[in-house]
DNA sequence: TGCTATTTTCATTTTTTTTTGAAACTAATG
DNA sequence: CATTAGTTTCAAAAAAAAATGAAAATAGCA
């Protein structure tokens, strides 16, 4: 029955059950702050104070949320490889378990979330010196300066991934 | 005229224009970036690149959104210190102007809007270490490792700050 | 002070994002 | 190879975020 299964997982450990509390609600905020919808947080915080590897439809029942949901959520956080499956003996369920190493995963994200984005600023700044004014113009000058502001943003933020990636071996 | 003004305004540089789309273009991503809305991208972005201030009506005009929106969008940039009002001869209204120091717009940004956050995961952590499991309990080590792990990452994300803010001195 | 141009606020509407749930798909197992 | 447990997909519903616009507030000016 689901509300027995329920009932079971949520009251095996009443500590345990506190801590999962305040990791979900750590990680729902952390993921938030990345553009991470809530239900990826919450999966991710799930697993991360989970000492067992949990199936889709226990995270699915222990969150209240639906398979629908939980099995996105597992799919995004694969695809940022914030979540590994573990082969259970005997058990044809995939079996999730949180990566807890938070500079592979921060390196992940900032692969694919962010360097894109920096190398089409870096695209767009070169169409913009085209879209320049003429040299004689009375604002070249001012356009000239907003520019090389542009450029130096983008080479300061192309030194800072490493520079985080690095600082983020924890 | 509505219409008449913001043709005038449109036509009055064709470069210009050219420009200023990517500008845009290139804010709201940013923006977005830092999950903050459309429509203040776009006000930054139109203002980062006019060599003269630009009045709120102009900005709604320009950008064809409401007035509402601009007010607001401008109220947000105005606390994280992205615009300034420049005061112009004879003419009432606000005139306004984009601060064009990124370092000033992110220290802001990052003072405002993620230093709260790493504040108050370090309290979580705390509260989780007073929720811990017994030291005799079998999962005792899993658990303890994993809020050293989170307490690594709140030390990292706070060296990570003043570095980033280092870096930004463009 | 009263008038009016300008700006802000905020309830409502619109748009976007996220979640749901049921059908389609997949792949283990007898 | 047929059955079925497990998973994914995706159209529709729900929720959240953003934009609108009109009324209220504010502030410069006569």
């Amino acid at each position: 029955m689901d509300a027995n299964e329920k009932y079971s997982l949520q009251t095996k450990n009443e500590v345990l059950e506190a801590l999962e509390l305040e990791s979900i609600d750590f990680f729902v905020r952390l993921m938030s702050l990345l553009g991470l919808p809530r239900s990826v947080g919450e999966i991710y915080g799930l697993l991360y104070f989970s000492p067992i590897p949990l199936t889709m439809d226990q995270v699915a029942t222990k969150l209240e949320i639906s398979i629908g949901s939980a099995s996105q959520g597992l799919k995004t956080l694969r695809s940022l490889k914030a979540v590994k499956t573990s082969y259970v003996q005997g058990d044809r369920r995939d079996h999730y378990l949180a990566e807890s190493e938070f500079r592979r995963l921060f390196s992940t994200f900032l692969n694919d979330e962010i360097l894109p984005h920096l190398e089409s600023a870096i695209d767009r700044i070169k169409r913009m010196e085209k879209e320049m004014p003429a040299e004689s113009s009375e604002d070249f000058e001012f356009y000239n300066i907003r520019i090389e502001k542009l450029k130096r943003l983008t080479k300061a933020s192309g030194r800072l991934l490493p520079a985080l990636a690095r600082l983020l071996k924890l």
